[in-house]
DNA sequence: TTGACATATCAAAAACTATTGATATCATGC
DNA sequence: GCATGATATCAATAGTTTTTGATATGTCAA
């Protein structure tokens, strides 16, 4: 389980970079209801098609979404773990502080 | 309660933005262990003030951190409400997620 | 009130990210 | 093989964020 000591911090900035975009977040949205191909994507958040198709490597690069071709069509896909790991990067730092709370807050530890 | 639809991605991509910073990420790392003087972490970071002062504005920003003065000293503290906030825009995607696939994916839902 | 210290702000430069339009790739059907 | 449609890549531009150094502000102690 992840704590705010073992998480990597250049790793999950690089997640939650990922994530810093509203027409990414409309992406994973979508992506909730199932796979989607790009076409939908592209209709649906009405963004040229090239640029919807960058914003994809970037949730893909970062773990977020998976690609499947099927014929002429590219179907991406949610990737539950990696928001799973994202939130636990989240979690891990609110456990830390609440058993620094529990602990009476020693102050400085290094 | 946040869930996918509830959540407002320009919001939301603007407290990624904020997590999206390894500097940022160890602030809040280390303010899990209560709240700390600016120079203690600048000692820490082994950064320049000026720049850790930029960061320490972004975050406070974005609601992650509180500033109290005391004397000359300014002190951060945690604000895990934040992170919790943060988190629910998380668990809201997994969830339609879930929910989603409970419900036998429909595919397409506008 | 002056000097010293802690921190913030500002302006400029450097680095990075998003957007656009043009073009390439790749699968399909004729 | 050729034309077509779906998607990806590329190169250029625009916009944003990060970093740096210089300077300003605010507080304290003498």
């Amino acid at each position: 389980m992840a704590n705010a000591t073992t998480v990597n911090p250049a790793r999950v900035a690089k997640q939650f970079q990922a994530l810093a975009d509203e027409t990414r977040l409309k992406v994973l949205r979508i992506l909730t209801r199932g796979e989607q191909c790009v076409c939908v994507l592209v209709t649906k958040l009405d963004i040229p098609q090239p640029l919807l198709s960058h914003h994809l490597k970037t949730l893909r690069e970062a773990g977020f979404i998976t690609a499947r071709r099927e014929g002429r069509w590219m179907y991406y896909a949610l990737r539950p773990e990696a928001l799973d790991d994202c939130g636990g990067a989240l979690t891990g730092l609110l456990d830390a502080y609440q058993e620094s709370a529990r602990l009476g807050r020693p102050g400085c530890y290094w």
